[in-house]
DNA sequence: CACAGTAATGCTCTTTTAGAGCATAAAGAT
DNA sequence: ATCTTTATGCTCTAAAAGAGCATTACTGTG
């Protein structure tokens, strides 16, 4: 008879993981369940056509959000769960694109981003906890030449420019130097400070993958018009401008904005005005359908505030 | 008593895959096994301590070649074998870069990449290859509005330009039109045009992997200097610019590129020169350890021929 | 209704970067 | 010595990127 508990040894089992971002109010979001303490997620199931169908599948099963674009952001094999547990399971992360809409289910919801990693947001210059606590930590970590290049480099000391795709690298710094809460769970023992400074923490290394999929996106904005997904059918080039500083973390030159989309030929004029800015009533805008599946083979570019 | 089958057909393998690029005497090389028919593979066991060093010890156990720099490709569920069959695998393909060393064992081997993309050369202008096979075979398929424009953006047709970064793209547009050999074992009754044009098949989706890979180093060689792990210690600027080139496929401005080059200060002066050059002797470079960190968190930029 | 406040929008100016090409230098080959 | 070949230094031009000024067209207030 064959030994049935060595072969559920051998098992592996395949996890889906969703980032899934959406710009609402100004606001860089992430679809989140468990009172947006995780990502949704789920196995790999026979059933399932493809990895992707599958992703689509977990995330409508627990949040009813309808999904956009996906892409694939990073696989790894999940070492948490030990050897002599039963397998080990291989994740598969995907970054996916949405437009808010009202969620149910096993507490799902959506979070700001800047929930998870405060640090991220320059939309209104550096923020005040950079300078007051976290950076401070990071240097005393830094106690060797190369720790400091490094912290240098990735948060933007000694006069360095900020670099807002560097999200990851941050992240991984933070962890590496025990200031985040996820790394006390795998460091008995360990303390770490307390307080709003380092983001709330998520399950397993979910905020990792988060971390991931904004550093994707800040890098792919400047290339794709990944914003389409993000945009209601109509809406006004400050609307626009406003999702990309969203995801970017910073401020944009207005005028610049307005020159590049133009010179693009993304979009086109509706012919109505929104009278609700505040000031003069700006010219409503769609995307032009015809080039968006071009755009998809090719690319383009964004303008950056260089201060 | 449990059924055993019934927990096979559930096991799920990963299998890694691994597309290892060199350039040699100015020629873009892949590492295969089988003859070059196939990439270096296995599957990922409880003995690899992560997915990237299981790929590594396949490597080295198929090909003897030692590696450097590795980065994930893309993962997916493979669908060739039956869900009938002992279950789904998962693929995990990887591209890594080397300094090609004599190989040995299972038939393995360094391979023109070009051999399995010969329209993919464009060093010495487009190849004829491509105008008098490959493309009107193209235009032939294309015989709806969305297809032709597709048709036109990959290959480069009416007068647009040739994107050297669309690898993938135009392998699956050939694909889809039944114009390469891998198409025929999916497709039962399938003819397809035989002859050199199409380039040399690989198995399973060997190809489309490698496709992916050139891909993401035709795009990643403009911001990165990806290059640093495929040189020799010591080298001439021409010498670099010709792997840039072997990458792109196409030919880059010299002057320009030198320019670009030294503005980044990527490289220095070792004091010697070589001089079996052909013609004036050039100056011996070594990449600028203390930049390749810093680089490795950043980017580079590389400059480009218009015609 | 004049006036202030707030955006939208049109333009100009400057600096960088990128694409090209000319000219000269330094070797080996004839 | 001259020709060929590659290395290397510089200049020119055009396009792209970063900034800021000025004007326009609304809303709300005295």
């Amino acid at each position: 008879m064959p030994d049935v508990s060595a072969l559920l040894q051998n098992t592996e089992s395949t996890e889906l993981i969703a980032v899934i971002v959406a710009v609402t109010a100004g606001d860089p979001r992430v679809l989140t369940i468990g009172g947006g303490t995780a990502l949704p997620s789920g196995s790999f199931e026979s059933g399932h056509r493809s990895l992707q169908a599958g992703l689509r599948s977990w995330v409508e099963r627990q949040t009813h959000q309808p999904l956009g674009y996906v892409e694939q952001l990073y696989t790894f094999a999940d070492s948490d769960r030990g050897v002599d547990a039963a397998g080990r399971a291989i994740s598969v992360s995907y970054l996916g694109l949405a437009r808010e809409s009202p969620v149910s289910g096993q507490q799902a919801g959506w979070q700001s981003w800047y929930r998870y990693f405060p640090w991220e947001d320059h939309r209104g210059g550096a923020p005040a906890l950079l300078a007051d606590s976290v950076a401070p930590a990071v240097v005393a970590w830094a106690d060797t030449p190369s720790r400091r290049r490094r912290a240098a480099i990735t948060f933007g000391l000694d006069g360095r420019p900020w670099n807002e795709e560097l999200v990851l690298q941050r992240y991984e710094l933070l962890y590496e130097a025990g200031l985040v809460a996820e790394w006390t769970r795998r460091h008995v023992g360990g303390t770490h400070p307390e307080g709003a400074s380092y983001g709330e923490k998520m399950a397993l290394d979910h905020r990792r993958i988060l971390a991931t999929g904004i550093a994707r996106l800040r890098t792919k904005i400047k290339y794709r018009p990944v914003f389409f997904e993000l945009m209601p059918a109509c809406f006004t080039l400050l609307q626009l401008q406003q999702t990309v500083e969203a995801l970017a973390g910073r401020r944009l030159h207005k005028q610049n904005f307005r020159r590049l989309i133009d010179t693009q030929d993304l979009v086109e004029e509706t012919g109505a005005v929104a009278t609700e800015t505040g000031g003069r009533p700006a010219k409503l805008f769609r995307f032009r359908g015809d080039v968006q599946d071009e755009r998809a083979i090719t690319g383009t570019k964004l303008p950056l505030l260089r201060s």
